[in-house]
DNA sequence: GTCTATACGATGATAGAC
DNA sequence: GTCTATCATCGTATAGAC
């Protein structure tokens, strides 16, 4: 019975998630959401207020599909540095960037505190998940004990996002790879023993 | 007597350069460009066919400004490390990102070759500069000789393309200084005689 | 819940006077 | 070179029928 109703809704959110991932805020008109969503007017502004409603909806379904893939790559098994490796190098299309991330680069979404606030959450339970990993590499002697868990877990995920305008500037995948393979093997001698 | 004419022109590109460096292609307007340079409507018809012409002679005008300041920090005097702590250090608002690789994130410059050219024209200069500095840091036996250059270099470039969206993401430049400085303490442990 | 009709400002550009 | 109309189209939303 609430069948129909939430297959629309639902439609939107991820038709407006896509097109906000390629487009950004600025970028993304309602009709082209109509078009990408296979839904009529008459519905979206019947399940939303507006385009600002319907995109802090899809930015949130945006920002716990990324969540829940960073707490199932990061807080998994294996040493800290294969939990990490298995981050930098996940299968992903590093032309399209991060779903999350990109967002910021809006200037709509920057100025507004609650079109930013997935983005920070997001952001802010990456950093987390990486500090974590990377205390308990210290801990279990794989990186050495000076090695400073908040500012190697920022290094990380900038090297990540930043690696996306490199590709994406390049129109190629192969920087994004080298920036990647190059923040590893850096981590990897970082190890006690190394040197 | 070129005087006036070259004035407009100038402005134009100015403004549009500003403009495109907070907002990006599809988040600036004719209108807007022409407030922002205190100029015309016909001046800015008359000097540029429209707005992709105009937004293209601000992209070279940006990209040539940050070639020059990369030029600057990466190829003058002092130790491989401390150019590169001189480029990842030096003064910057990380709020407002880089003027250049911001681009990348339009949808319609990544899609137009010839409106993206001046982004990856900059990259590459940068990791050129990058390269040379660090395989004389190598030559000089200040880092390991196993640090692979090209990768070391787009991994350096990420940290600071991706600081800039940790740092809008939290509006707060300490996600950008902890990411650069992790980064400098990576690199410091690649020497030969650490560890 | 969804549809179509309607509205109105913004966008991106052209025309012709000065 | 610059100015002021003028224009077609798009973006964003509302109204009211079904």
């Amino acid at each position: 019975m609430a069948r129909q109703q939430d297959d629309a809704r639902e439609r939107l959110i991820e038709g407006t998630s896509e097109l906000l991932w390629e487009r950004g805020y600025v970028g993304v008109s309602p009709a082209a959401i109509l078009r990408r969503s296979g839904v009529g007017q008459g519905s979206m502004y019947h399940h939303f207020q507006g385009k600002g409603d319907l995109v802090l909806a899809a930015e949130r379904h945006s920002a716990a599909l990324m969540q829940e893939e960073l707490r199932s790559v990061l807080t998994g098994e294996g040493t800290a540095f294969d939990r990490i490796a298995a981050y930098l190098l996940r299968e992903r299309d590093a032309l399209r960037g991060c779903r999350v991330g990109r967002l910021v680069a809006d200037p709509e979404v920057v100025v507004n505190d609650q079109l930013r606030e997935p983005v920070r959450e997001t952001f802010a339970l990456l950093h987390k998940f990486l500090v974590d990993v990377i205390e308990e590499g210290r801990a279990a002697g794989e990186f050495a004990p000076e090695l400073d868990a908040e500012e190697t877990a920022d290094t990380l995920a900038a090297v990540v996002q930043g690696g996306y305008a490199l590709a994406r500037a390049e129109q190629s995948v192969v920087p994004y790879e080298r920036a990647v393979r190059g923040a590893l093997a850096l981590l990897k001698a970082a190890a006690p023993s190394a040197g």
